[in-house]
DNA sequence: GCAAACCGCACTCAAAAGGTGCGGATTCAA
DNA sequence: TTGAATCCGCACCTTTTGAGTGCGGTTTGC
């Protein structure tokens, strides 16, 4: 299904949240105090999301993560590519997977080449796509609503 | 996951072909020799796209489907909406769902509106590819390559 | 009448996504 | 020193989605 996974959204809420805090060591209770997220799922996110090298963390009692780039130089594409791998789009295609011995038609298949191309060009997109963009349209939303929502 | 489903992938391939016969009746028999497909899945999606419009059928000993539009009006767009619905690419902005009361963070949500335009231009890059665009590319691949697959 | 094709529903099976349990390590601060 | 807050890591469960099939029916041409 040509959709995002909830856990790239969850990282980019994530990202975003760490963002507007630039610099400061932000806990994962904060970001689900900011957001009604589950807690527990959103640090798998980070966890993730440090793996890749997005951002820094720091442990004990004050600990927390923190952006390991600046906004401008952290891109939709390249949390998309940590959360879910490289956008395969069709089964073939895929770095990864390949199991299973792979599509029986590619020898044949006419679709592959023009949909490669559709591919190239939406993770064109994702990946000019910065953080900063996404943090400055909505810096200034009121922060102050009590969204009173139940949900962990 | 950002990919197409397979089956939509059979719904392009099953209209590929139907392009290339350009205006014969052809039965799903017949689409499953030229390319290595799961006969019963590929009539599944090809009714799924009668449904839609996109091709009519023939019923009957020699029936069969024919496209329903020229290819130069059939777009991989409307395959895409016709199977998968329209790609809502985030869990909200689903035309369709919104079961379970929707997601929590849209009251504040800060990458809703970035994303939704992300959508948008996927989308649009979709609509802008015809059926023909994937045909000619492949009209002169020599179509008696015996691929020697076994499968179904 | 028979065979070939589409029609329609519902059903199973497998994979992916989403989420959680539990114990451990690290740091800070009282 | 003690304890609370936080990240760490692995494995496990549940729900949802995707892929494919069973089976009987209807339509059409020979
Ligand atoms: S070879 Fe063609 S049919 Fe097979 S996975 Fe790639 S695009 Fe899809
Ligand atoms: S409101 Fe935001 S977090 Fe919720 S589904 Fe839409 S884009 Fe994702």
């Amino acid at each position: 299904m040509l959709q995002l996974t909830k856990r790239t959204e969850y990282g980019l809420l994530a990202l975003v949240h760490l963002a507007e805090r630039e610099g400061a060591v932000v806990s994962v209770r904060e970001i689900c105090e900011r957001y009604p997220l589950p807690r527990r799922t959103v640090a798998e996110v980070l966890k993730e999301l440090q793996h890749a090298g997005l951002v820094d963390s720091t442990r004990g009692s004050n600990g927390g993560y923190t952006l390991a780039r600046t906004p401008e130089l952290l891109t939709l594409g390249d949390v998309v590519s940590a959360l879910e791998g490289a956008p395969p789009l069709t089964t073939c295609e895929s770095p990864i997977v390949l199991k299973g011995g792979g599509c029986e038609v590619q020898p044949m298949c006419p679709i592959k080449s023009p949909i490669h191309r559709v591919r190239e060009r939406l993770w064109q997109m994702l990946e000019h796509t910065t953080l900063r963009s996404l943090v400055s349209k909505t810096a200034h939303v009121p922060l102050g609503a009590p969204g009173a929502v139940e949900s962990n």
